[in-house]
DNA sequence: CTGAAAGCGCTTACAG
DNA sequence: CTGAAAGCGCTTACAG
């Protein structure tokens, strides 16, 4: 290997351009693909660069790609709270192992906005934080917030960025790559449905969040399209006797909950003497962090976490790439929806009356 | 705010300065602290550029003044393999907390060179990756591996770097935040003496690896101290007989073993119907990646991996600081051992035949 | 097909 | 105390 320089400094395009014989020009569009294609540069002439370029191992400076407005290859992570503490980690963990398999993938390197992490869940307006993000040629952001502040801010930068979950705002397209919620909580609604059950209730948490909306519209959608009255509760007070009662009161046999109370749905109605799925089915809407594996062998449908990250990264990288032939970005690619798998665990059953009746059928029959 | 352009066009140091009627260079002297002592901009200059700062909501392009030479507050963080699956995830997490806090506290941003990880652990001296590094001001570098030809490479790159864990090769000072495995075995071996063990065996693995080198050294110069031979088995064969026979022919009542043997070493001397600690004792040299609690009650020491992580980032911003004023850097500052705790836990006590010895004599007495 | 030139947004000598 | 200028290493029009 020549080294042109000594030391610490780097073999720079101008020290291959003079081993080649070329102008530094040239030796750029060697490198960029789209100025091959533009200039054609001599074949004869590409292989003395390319040449250079190997006996001096040249590497392109990304700092300085991106200053003169290229990319650099580096796509930003934000999250809203550090990462590596294991008590956070293990809720980005899934979700980063997609980003950094795909960064991989693409050869791009990633920035952790840790210095601005000090907000620990703020949005991410505050401060001078969004500007520093462009550092990176894009953003991937996540978090479990959603910050409407930050949604607008972001959308009036012309900086590509996805948010890992769907995030959504009045007025602004926002890219994301989310679980299709929606649909696998329909299709959990079915499988209750199909089962027997008529009253379906489902539980659920406030404040409302795009991903909560999510599950709520598609059970709602599931139940309407059976006849059904969809129930929801939010926040109920499992402690005190009144949320089977209501349960009761309204002849449910089976309810849906959110991944984070869906523990705490389960004990309760076991204290309550309820055997689970004998007398009430229980349907878990997504996976928690999956660090301690359950017990429960639990009916309902996990996150696709691990795609949800390396689509964002995508989403990200296709922005990139579709700002240089500077057409309209068509809005559709930029929000994607990964199909969640569904489990069919041993937390849901035929509901009692439904099973008591078709079997006292049945056997009259006989 | 005043926004001088629209659009996604950044504030730059030029609209600040046009606002507040001066030079872009006093803008960048009020901004850089070093350019202020030297220059000492007037006062009430130095307001309305303050002023116009706040107003345009300016913040610097961290890229350009990389470039332009200055810091760009991103180090890199090189692992060796990729950082966010869970299995290489649950080794590499504790030593990214560490950093990711100090960055936080020293407001710099991590870059994850994920690129060029598709090594796998392989050196990165391979392809143009170590030039890559500079996209950031300087790099931790982290794995379970050690390549001497990437600890030559770093070192002829008057580039800012440290490994988290101690690093040698001949002929170069590597910066490293080390854990004292040394002195933590040393107190180990020493508190195995204290409890009456003469013949303290140690396990330990191949290939040599600087974190065994320092146990084994740790536990040599203790044994040696009291007037022991120190006897090590590497990669012992624990399914067969052979290990613990030799261990009774010496007459072993102790062994020391890395933490990756810990386990195995434990379950073989239970299988040959040895109890711990009653008829051997076994200290574990460092605990294992801390996902599913041991059952075991170890006696033995801890790896500070939180503080390593946190420390190797500060020797490199340290180096950082200590290149402005072009002195000559002192070594002592760029290694550093952090203690290790150490643990008496249930696996170890006094030899049985002391303890018969100590029991029979002192009955004597009576 | 190739080169000279401008410019990205800064920092840092170097002159006033 | 302050400004004009060079330069960091690239990309990208713009001329030949």
């Amino acid at each position: 290997m020549v080294r042109r320089r000594s030391g610490g400094g780097r073999v720079t395009q101008a020290d291959v351009a003079r081993l080649a014989g070329v102008s530094q020009t040239v030796v750029s569009m060697v490198l960029n693909g789209t100025g091959i294609t533009q200039h054609r540069v001599g074949d004869d002439t590409r292989r003395r660069v390319l040449d250079a370029i190997e006996r001096t191992g040249y590497v392109a400076n990304p700092i300085a790609q991106r200053l003169a407005g290229g990319n650099s290859a580096l796509v930003g992570v934000y999250t809203y709270e550090p990462v590596f503490p294991s008590s956070a980690g293990d809720f980005y963990q899934p979700f980063l192992e997609g980003v950094e398999r795909e960064a991989q993938q693409r050869g791009v390197d990633l920035v952790l906005f840790t210095s601005m992490s000090a907000h620990h869940g703020g949005p991410l307006v505050d401060g001078g934080a969004l500007h520093r993000l462009r550092v990176a040629d894009g953003c991937v952001l996540l978090g479990r917030h959603s910050h409407a502040q930050d949604l607008v801010a972001l959308a009036s930068q012309d900086f590509p960025y996805a948010f890992v979950g769907r995030r959504a705002a009045p007025g602004v397209t926002v890219p994301f790559a989310g679980a299709d919620y929606d649909e696998a909580t329909a299709v959990v609604t079915r499988q209750l449905l199909e089962l027997g059950h008529r009253r379906i209730g489902m539980v659920s948490v406030t404040p409302p969040h795009e991903s909560i909306e999510d599950r709520v519209r598609g059970y709602r959608r599931a139940m309407r399209a059976a006849g059904q009255l969809p129930v929801t509760f939010e926040d109920p007070d499992l402690t005190s006797g009144e949320f089977f009662g209501t349960l009761a009161e309204h002849g449910m046999t089976a309810v849906l909950t959110v991944s984070d109370l869906a523990h705490d749905v389960y004990s309760a109605a076991l204290a309550r003497g309820l055997r689970v799925p004998e007398d009430l089915s229980i349907a878990r809407l997504g996976d928690p962090e999956q660090r301690e594996p359950s017990v429960v062998d639990w009916a309902g449908f996990t996150i696709p976490r691990i795609e949800m990250g390396a689509e964002a990264l995508r989403i990200v990288l296709r922005q990139l790439s579709a700002s240089d032939p500077h057409g309209d970005e068509p809005d559709q690619d930029l929000q994607a929806f990964i199909p969640c798998e569904t489990f069919t665990g041993s937390t849901i059953a035929a509901p009692p009356t439904a099973t008591t009746r078709s079997t006292t059928k049945e056997t009259s029959h006989t």
